[in-house]
DNA sequence: CAGTGAGCGAGCTTCCGCTTGACTT
């Protein structure tokens, strides 16, 4: 007398999984995703009536929808599994809208995908929580009316190119023509030290004189390249340098101290969206697009959990899995006596686990018959698992300082410091990458002699050495996505897509793998700026979240909170209106960027940027291999 | 290669987030 039950997930893989495990008492099925949208041709929010989105079912989603309708015909009950977030729950709320069930419903979510998880979970559930349907219905409404009321301003303002702005794409177009204004106005400097080269193996640069410390790239402001002058400190010119080491060349250096400390380095946690794209862009040289495409591929054939999470902990089967590989590979030295916990920063909605091999036991790249860009990444995510939960590395740093007096009385002090890795633990099985290659070397082991304090180096050479300061380096996909997170601003399902977009609209070329803004890109950020500053704000989208939080609690009202963003004197409808009035074309086509614009200005026309000087002479800028329009 | 204007007026563009295929950019 089982009563057969229809249970609803988002995605055809899961259905299919549990589908294994349950076997036939239940009918499994998967709403591939939001189920109903909103037209693109208007803005289809009815604003006089409480700002009521009007959805239509979206075609795409259509097949899934007729076979939900026709599983449910012998169905006793339904099981709204969708994903445990504000989206999820959004999903559950649109399907209950479709599919009228004439039949009871119950909500619920499963925290691991195993037989006995899941017979639990039916043993509650829950209605829908219409407070955080409310949430996510408000997000909604807020980037349809934020996106199709900026972007009109742009097409009649900038151009008539199907310009685009939104509360994700605008803020991360930002961040990307903001750092190349910062390279663009940043002012390089030298500094000079010292390097000797000792007969006993090993070099020293130089760290004070007369007791002052010699300047070092942390003098140096990172964005202006200026220096920070310190009485403390002294910067030493390529003349300075030179003369000092001249100064020094029949000195004696006696070692007067040598400093043992022991570093300990924890292994990084494991992989959730974001990371899994810088890694990937890092490692393997992917696109965010790429790698989520091979990594979708994994997940469909069953090698890796689900690849959009914002989670890094790992589930009871994950941890398992992972210390039982590691103990087999390493042996118990390797293996702490307590498992790792990894938790997701505050902003999380952690619907999902971390990105891990899937299963109770992972399965040995090698024996997976991958190949290529897959096996690659399985790799890495096998890796990365494993090594979240061994022991930390144990590196000792041994200090060494010398001391050695100029022919003319000075004082000076040299040290160096070499890295002796005690006990590998994780490092044996993964390092995570850098976007600077330099620090990549750090993993690596510069071992010195044994040496003692007062013993007395033999110095073959002295030579200067020149720095110089270094602009701050453009993004690339992974850093931009890494920031976007940070700041709170898009969602592990769209990080590629944003990427995507703003190389579609054009606001950005790529340039070995950096993200270069092109003039359309500062046009347009420099008019949002100007007009819509709250608006692309770094922090909106969070201070948007902790609205969305309280609506998601109760304590505030999706209409309400709608209003306030859309309505009075400070309302975007108003700033609208009052902006498409007050906003000179001719003015904003004029760009501001810093140094390219000093001699004449730039402007946007219809077949891209110009030149004009100031006898009113145009031509074409002369860069444009560098900024396009 | 040409490229900044005037004025007419029609027709069009645009958001974010959740999922896969279908696909030729």
């Amino acid at each position: 007398m089982a009563e057969k039950k229809v249970i609803i997930v988002e995605s055809p893989t899961k259905a299919k999984t549990i589908r294994g495990i349950l076997g036939s008492d239940c009918t499994v099925v998967a709403s591939n995703g939001h189920i109903r949208t909103l037209p693109k041709n208007d803005l289809c929010i009815d604003i006089r009536n409480g700002y009521k989105p009007i959805y239509i079912l979206d075609e795409t989603k259509e097949k899934a929808i007729a076979q939900i309708k026709s599983e449910m015909k012998s169905a006793d009950e339904l099981i709204l599994a969708t994903d445990e977030d504000r989206e999820g729950e959004s999903i559950s709320w649109h399907l209950v809208e479709v599919l009228k069930p004439k039949m009871p419903y119950r909500r619920m979510v499963f925290h691991e995908i195993t037989k006995k998880a899941i017979l639990e979970a039916f043993k509650n559930g829950r209605d829908l929580d219409m407070n955080l349907v409310h949430a996510q219905e408000a997000r909604r409404v807020l980037d349809r009316l934020y996106g199709y009321t900026i972007s009109p301003v742009l097409w009649s303002k900038l151009s008539n190119k199907s310009l685009s702005a939104g509360r994700v794409q605008s803020p991360g177009l930002r961040l990307v023509v903001d750092r190349e204004r910062t390279r663009l106005t940043f002012k390089k400097s030298e500094y000079w030290d010292l390097k000797a080269v000792f007969a006993e193996g090993f070099a020293a640069s130089i760290d004070s004189v007369d007791t002052k410390r010699v300047a070092n790239g942390k003098d140096f402001d990172s964005d202006s390249g200026k220096y920070n002058a310190n009485s403390k400190v002294i910067l030493l010119s390529k003349a300075d340098a030179v003369a000092l080491a001249k100064a020094l060349s029949g000195s004696t250096f006696t070692i007067s101290d040598v400093k043992e400390k022991q570093v300990i380095q924890k292994p990084a946690a494991p992989f959730i969206t974001s990371t899994l794209q810088q890694e990937g862009n890092r490692k393997l040289h992917l696109s965010a697009r790429d790698t989520m495409r091979v990594a979708q591929s994994l997940y469909e054939k069953g090698y890796i959990t689900y690849m959009r999470t914002d989670n890094p902990a790992l589930s009871q089967e994950g941890i398992r899995a992972a210390r039982e590989a590691a103990l087999a590979l390493y042996g118990s030295d390797y293996v702490p006596a307590d498992s790792r916990q990894y938790s997701a920063k505050s902003t999380a909605q952690e619907a999902h686990e971390a990105i891990r091999p899937a299963g109770e036991r992972f399965v040995a790249p090698e024996d997976t018959g991958l190949t290529g860009r897959e096996l690659e990444l399985y790799s890495m995510i096998w890796k990365r698992t494993i090594a979240s939960q061994m022991t930390n590395a144990v590196k000792q740093n041994t200090t060494v300082t010398i001391d050695a007096q100029t022919s003319d009385g000075r004082k000076t002090v040299f040290s160096t410091t070499g890295v002796r890795i005690e006990f590998p633990g994780f490092i044996r099985v993964y390092v995570e990458g850098s976007d600077d290659p330099d620090a990549a070397l750090e993993d690596k082991e510069t071992p010195l002699p044994l040496v003692a304090p007062g013993q007395v180096l033999k110095a073959n050479k002295i030579e200067e050495v020149g720095h110089e300061t270094k602009e701050p380096n453009r993004y690339t996909e992974a850093s931009l996505v890494q920031t976007l997170e940070k700041l709170g601003i898009g969602r592990p399902s769209t990080y590629a897509s944003i990427i995507d977009r703003l190389f579609e609209k054009n606001y950005v070329i790529r340039d070995n793998g950096t993200l270069v803004p092109t003039f359309i890109g500062f046009g347009v950020i420099q008019l949002l700026e100007r007009f819509f500053g709250d608006r692309i704000d770094y922090g909106f989208t969070s201070d948007m979240e902790n609205a969305l939080d309280e609506i998601a609690q109760g304590k505030l009202d999706e209409l309400q909170f709608l209003k306030s963003f859309y309505e009075g004197e400070k309302g975007l409808d108003s700033q609208v209106r009052s902006n498409k009035a007050k906003i000179n074309s001719k003015d904003i086509k004029k760009l501001d960027i810093p140094q390219l614009g000093e001699e004449s200005s730039i402007y946007l026309g219809p077949y891209g940027p110009y030149v004009r000087d100031d006898e009113g002479k145009t031509s074409q800028f002369p860069r444009t291999g560098l900024l396009q329009a």
